[in-house]
DNA sequence: GTTAGCACTCTCTCCCGAAGAGTGCTAACA
DNA sequence: TGTTAGCACTCTTCGGGAGAGAGTGCTAAC
């Protein structure tokens, strides 16, 4: 454990250097946090910090900033929660409470909105399919060579798209089709479909010829794999604004990373395990993400933990604020998403 | 008009700085290129292109770079058109030879193997509704309070989302909408659709309460702002390589650009009016995007012209390679989109 | 009309020195 | 023994030349 002293010294420099983002000296901490214990004092207690790994040096005779494991620790247990301000909830209530009728719009909107009041990179997971089971399916016959899909899960999720009806199947088959789809899967996990209801499906229609069979696999996987999720990316500029990117070759390192949203997808469905999930630094996986931290939260519907909302930033980044912007944002859209969908 | 000697100079000169970004000198240029005159020669043609407009100086004693008018005249009437390798092409047809069954997922890799190969920002408009005519109406009841709107569009789009039905509606009564909407509006354009056939709607639904009423005005707007347009963006990464992009604010400027999605699209639509259309540096509208160009070209459905895909670089983008792309891309997606469509 | 020569201009880079900030060590102090 | 003042030292940053390099425009000759 540290002593108060170190633990209070280790807190104001974090604090100082979040804010600024220049590295903080010992006569400059003295001068600005009443420490009641001189620049002396202090030195000797930075030099200990850093030789514990809390503080790093850019080069000999600058000040210390702090390492990941000095962030680790201000998170854990120097950093005070923040309220956050009345303002800022007003606008991120106010951006969900428009009329959004489709689903993807109060994503996008959210996306918008915490990117703005945190002056991050937002991002959102959308909803997790594989965590919702099969509700029931809908076959619906454009014309004879055109099916909309249908598919509901128990949330009241909608996946559709439009397939190809093999030549020669009625509208009468399609509906036979429906029904063994209903009767079988209703309430399996959308995870566990696999190709041994797609054997029993084929010893249902085995009669039917392969266009058929081709037909039904891609309807099977297309519940799996199909629409997927997404991620909503917001404010990705914002990231531009930070110090530490002010070199082109890190931005860009960032922003190719940010543009694979399938390694997005990942990632936040990792960090979906937690209610709130913070990653520090090198704690990223990705090596072009050790610069950045990630806070993230789980939102809900109908008290099921289905996607997760994020905030990325410079690890230098600020937490307590993060923190509260994300909580919020997070039952904000558990509750939006809960008065659509039920 | 310019004499033969002036042209095969700017010719040179635009080239050369297309290639290498660099201001390119009287000996450079009578170095690299056979034009058979000496330097001298060369800086008394040039300082007649530059009164002319055609070049200028960042500052005396550098060399000469095009200015708008330079690239202007270099695209209209010196540029030597190119024929796309048979490895691009082959790189661009095989992504959009995968089985892709949603049209997002065609756009969404039409719109990456873009940027890949050309190596700019490509843009990607989803077909404008409004050019479209309605077809037909499905209203599919989920359960008693949902119901998923299905519109099919004369090019064989499908627009759909789920709406609430409002309390004591049934599903004959929906039909019955359904039915109404299929009888009036076919062949009707989509931008058309006014508030003329909402007051015909509500005098056959008069009987009905207001929830109703709003119920069929959210249907309507729906159809010409639902789903609306939408932009796909890809290799954003790839304008960071780009020299004239080193510096964080002018990178800041452009992307902020490429995140007002609203924004691109109106860009991209006003630009759907030609078959192939060049917006060279000033002549973009948008003031943040006056060092860069954009190619575009639009891709047909069953021979109307519905969308636009586009690429957007420095004004210093190698004109012949993007046009040869942009057009090859054209015609694959034009044919894609036929076959998954019709 | 074309070219060679030349003086001149402007940028870029490298280097140097001064300024500033901060450290670590030592010695004195409570 | 912990704390503090003092001091020499280190390292970065910034500004000011000096020199190199590239290119221009002008003039005079071909």
């Amino acid at each position: 454990m540290l002593s108060g002293r170190k633990r209070a010294i280790l807190k104001a420099i974090v604090s100082d250097y979040i804010q600024r983002a220049e590295p903080v000296g010992s006569r400059t901490l003295a001068r600005r946090y009443n420490l009641g214990i001189s620049p002396a004092t202090i030195r000797n207690e930075m030099a200990d910090l850093g030789e514990m790994g809390y503080l790093e040096q850019p080069h000999t005779s600058a000040g210390r900033i702090p390492s990941y494991k000095g962030y680790r620790y201000f998170v854990d247990s120097l950093m005070e929660a923040e309220q956050l301000s009345p303002a800022d909830e007003e606008r991120l209530s106010r951006a969900l409470q428009q009329r959004l009728s489709k689903i993807d719009a109060v994503f996008s909107e959210a996306s918008r909105v915490l990117s703005e009041v945190s002056q991050y990179v937002s991002l959102i997971l959308t909803p997790i399919f594989g965590q919702q089971t099969f509700q029931q399916l809908r076959l619906v016959p454009l014309d004879s060579q055109f099916v909309v899909v249908l598919m509901v899960t128990d949330t009241g999720l909608v996946q559709n798209r439009v397939m190809e009806v093999p030549p020669g199947v009625s509208a009468a088959e399609l509906d036979q089709i429906a029904q063994v789809f209903n009767k079988h899967l209703k309430g399996m996990s959308l995870e566990d479909l696999n190709s041994s209801f797609l054997q029993e499906l084929y010893s249902v229609f085995s009669r039917r010829n392969r266009a058929l069979q081709e037909f039904l696999a891609d309807l099977i996987t297309g519940f799996t794999f199909g629409e997927g999720e997404k991620v909503f990316l917001g404010g990705t500029t914002n990231i531009l604004k930070q110090p530490e990117f002010n070199d082109v070759e890190k931005v860009r390192n960032l922003l190719q990373i940010l543009e694979e949203r399938d390694h997005l997808c990942r990632l936040l469905m990792d960090m979906a395990s937690e209610d709130i999930a913070i990653k520090i630094g090198e704690e990223n996986e990705c090596l072009q993400m050790k610069d950045c931290s990630i806070v993230t939260a789980s939102y809900e519907i109908n008290g099921r933990r289905m996607g997760t909302i994020g905030i990325l930033g410079p690890t230098r980044m600020d937490y307590a604020r993060v923190i509260s912007v994300v909580e919020y944002m997070q039952k904000l859209l558990s509750k939006t998403l809960g008065d659509i969908l039920l």
